[in-house]
DNA sequence: CGTTAAAAGTGAAAAAAATCACAAAAAAGT
DNA sequence: ACTTTTTTGTGATTTTTTTCACTTTTAACG
């Protein structure tokens, strides 16, 4: 399989046209056509044929695509054939949301297990257990996890972070609205629900002042 | 106040200067220069400096900024002069970690009331009501409230949507997987974890696979 | 079959975003 | 007071991303 650069935005147009494909195809969809991937996610169908052109995914001219080969070729891209386990550090509000959220499972996601420094949200019972946190290093070696969630109070998360990266953890999701000092060679996305919903509102009110065009 | 076109990307940036120089700021700093505010966010001075030149925003040549007088006017800026109410629709998990949540408070963000469609989740009591998704249209009109959260199931988003949009809702954070059918002149943001964790999962394995580099 | 029409594929063009690089200002030093 | 040094402010340039527009292929139809 052929490693291809590309930016963070077109990988994430190709997830959302799988995502999309997914939905076509349950529609009992054979067929798809640039256009109405577009719609689906928003866009122009020359910019599906272009992102679809960068990495070497043909469909038959005037046929479009066949529904089932390019939902094949892009979970091959985006690597959705083989099931991620993923751990949670912080098992709080949202940690705990995330931990009993179905969605990922659908996704070839499997939030294993989650890690807490408050004695009182250590659990082992339930269906994905919360540990200790000084268990996440020993956890993450012996079952090979390369990705985690932060979603420790922001004063925390530049040293859960140290923690995961020394741990062998090459991928992070991060909800703490800081920016990590970032290390090479480790990915890190950050979810800021704060900033978007500043955005939102200033957008609003921006629209509202121009309102009268 | 004059209103500014500029692209969600660098009124993002301007979200997270003000975020930094509120650090900044609470550890003594008086004056700021274009270069650490870059390093606090992850960008260039240069980029600093342009954003604030498309603002209008002056520094003293040699001098930096004024950490009071930036943070003063990326606060008029931003539009966080005024307190913003705030709804929710959806208060399972997700919307009830955010109706928790304390850190909106700190940024003018005030979640008033959250909305479910299942009884058992109306609760009067607490510090924020959930109410009868029925009473969301009177709510929103009586107390004119502009942003809305949505944070109900996928199947039922587009749905619920509509209804904020005829309540007079004119944006939109949206936890939803899936792409809200906009109206011109609301404001929608997506926030979709499944996409950066699959994200995150596919930069990991493209540097695995690039890694011998 | 042959013709028509629809859709992919893709260089070229345009637009948008980021970076450069340097003149101008002014704080700090001497 | 004068010189040096630092940092802003911003046109110019470069890079990146998106859109355009046209060629090619082929499914569909008569
Ligand atoms: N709750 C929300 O809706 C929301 C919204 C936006 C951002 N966030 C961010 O998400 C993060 C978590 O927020 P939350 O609301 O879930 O907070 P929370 O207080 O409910 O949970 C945080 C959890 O992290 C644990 N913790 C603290 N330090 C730790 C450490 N060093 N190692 C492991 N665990 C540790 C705590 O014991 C707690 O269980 C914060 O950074 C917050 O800013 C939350
Ligand atoms: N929980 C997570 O960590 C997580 C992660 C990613 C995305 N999401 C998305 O966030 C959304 C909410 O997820 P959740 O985990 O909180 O789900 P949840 O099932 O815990 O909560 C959904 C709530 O919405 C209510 N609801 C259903 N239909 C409604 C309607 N028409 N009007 C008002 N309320 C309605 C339900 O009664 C329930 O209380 C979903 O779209 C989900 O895909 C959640």
């Amino acid at each position: 399989m052929r490693a291809i650069i590309a930016s963070r935005n077109s990988i994430l147009r190709l997830s959302k046209y799988k995502n999309a494909l997914n939905r076509f195809q349950k529609l009992g969809y054979v067929r798809v056509f640039s256009d109405i991937l577009a719609d689906a996610v928003g866009g122009t169908s020359a910019q599906v044929r272009k992102d679809f052109s960068l990495f070497g995914i043909k469909g038959n001219k005037r046929g479009g695509y066949n529904a089932d080969e390019l939902l094949g070729k892009l979970n091959d891209i985006l690597g959705k054939n083989t099931r991620q386990s993923v751990i949670i550090a912080g098992a709080g509000k949202i940690g705990m949301a995330l931990v009993k959220y179905k969605g990922f499972e659908n996704e070839g996601i499997s939030i294993v297990a989650a890690f807490d420094i408050d004695p009182a949200k250590i659990r082992q019972g339930g269906d994905i257990p919360v540990f200790p946190l000084d268990e996440l290093k020993a956890f993450v070696k012996t079952n090979d996890i390369r990705i985690g969630i932060i979603a420790v109070p922001d004063i925390a998360a530049q040293q859960v972070f140290e923690i995961m990266v020394s741990s062998g953890i090459k991928g992070v999701l991060n909800f703490a609205p800081i920016r990590l000092k970032e290390t090479a060679d480790v990915v890190v996305n950050n979810v800021n629900v704060e900033l978007e919903l500043e955005n939102v509102i200033y957008f609003v009110n921006a629209l509202e002042r121009t309102g009268s065009k």
